[in-house]
DNA sequence: CCGAATTGTTGTGATCGCCAATCATTAGCA
DNA sequence: TGCTAATGATTGGCGATCACAACAATTCGG
């Protein structure tokens, strides 16, 4: 039929984008972030206060410089964070009367059912996310970023790399 | 000097952020995107100018839409891409005399050897990246991540999922 | 021939991460 | 005890990124 069409052709990606691993590895990254962002915003929360709940949540009575540090924030970034999430009464604040420059950190009660709400809006998201493998990938490719993050990820299990932003 | 810190035996990621995939693939995604910005600062290029040298490598004489669309780019962000690879005379714009509100972009014989270091440049990235992989592991994590950008990305495998913008 | 749609361009605003400066407090040391 | 340095939290600003809206030029349809 069409002997020419010049339009409309795919608005294909380049194939060596595709055949690019690291290409898809970011591509997807940003997607997922994007999405959670999206559906996070229905919360008034974002996936940052999300993490800080789950720190909170496995070692109570945190610093504010331990919290920054496990999650890999700046400490700057964390007290935004946490002077929403006491606004909303899910975390508290109190100075560690041994070190009074210091604040420590727990989930109020509040905070701890917030997380569970959150926890289920995550696995939705992952579910959604990972739909298109099964279990056996899922676990494949869980195990892979494992062995990534090792090595890439300061803040993961193993050691570091050159770091990174100077 | 340092009397050592008994303490900072952590920093340690959340147990449920390391079982997240999804997390894995966002910090992971976001990670290798920070080091390709970082390593391509020496060439005055970025990976998205990168990938519009691509984009022009398979399919030359593209309009600014196609490659937009093709890229995932919005429009606006091409044209200051394409201005600075115009003004390196890596690519040309020249108006389609069939359609004088397109401008026909093409790659200059500069531009085209600049692709081929860029190239060898995106090698070394990836073999930073995937270093802890062995090739079975890469090859996996590939076929794993195309299943997503598939589903996830409406450049990609051309099926499903408008592609939102009008 | 006039209005709608398309193409490229420009500008703006929101967001994010990073870094420096500041303040309160504690620790080190003579 | 006092003085100085280091640390923790907080604030603010800077720069990069990106999406979106407004705009001009051109083409297309009736």
């Amino acid at each position: 039929m069409a002997t020419t069409k010049p339009e409309t052709p795919q608005a294909r990606l380049p194939q060596e984008l595709r055949d690019s691993t690291s290409f898809l590895l970011k591509r997807l990254g940003h997607a997922a972030k994007e999405r959670a962002l999206d559906v996070f915003e229905a919360t008034g929360l974002t996936p940052y206060h999300y993490a800080v709940l789950l720190a909170l949540a496995e070692d109570s009575h945190e610093t504010q410089g331990a919290i920054a540090d496990a999650l890999g924030y700046d400490r700057g970034q964390l007290v935004g964070l946490l002077d929403e999430l006491e606004e909303r009464g899910l975390v508290e604040r109190r100075r560690d009367p041994a070190d009074r420059r210091r604040q420590l950190v727990s989930a109020t009660s509040a905070g701890q059912k917030e997380l569970t709400r959150l926890r289920a809006l995550t696995k939705k998201l992952d579910d959604e996310l990972f739909g298109p493998l099964d279990a056996e990938q899922r676990r494949q490719l869980h195990e892979l970023l494992v062995l990534l993050a090792e090595n890439h990820m300061p803040a993961f299990g193993g050691q570091k790399l050159g770091s990174g932003s100077n």
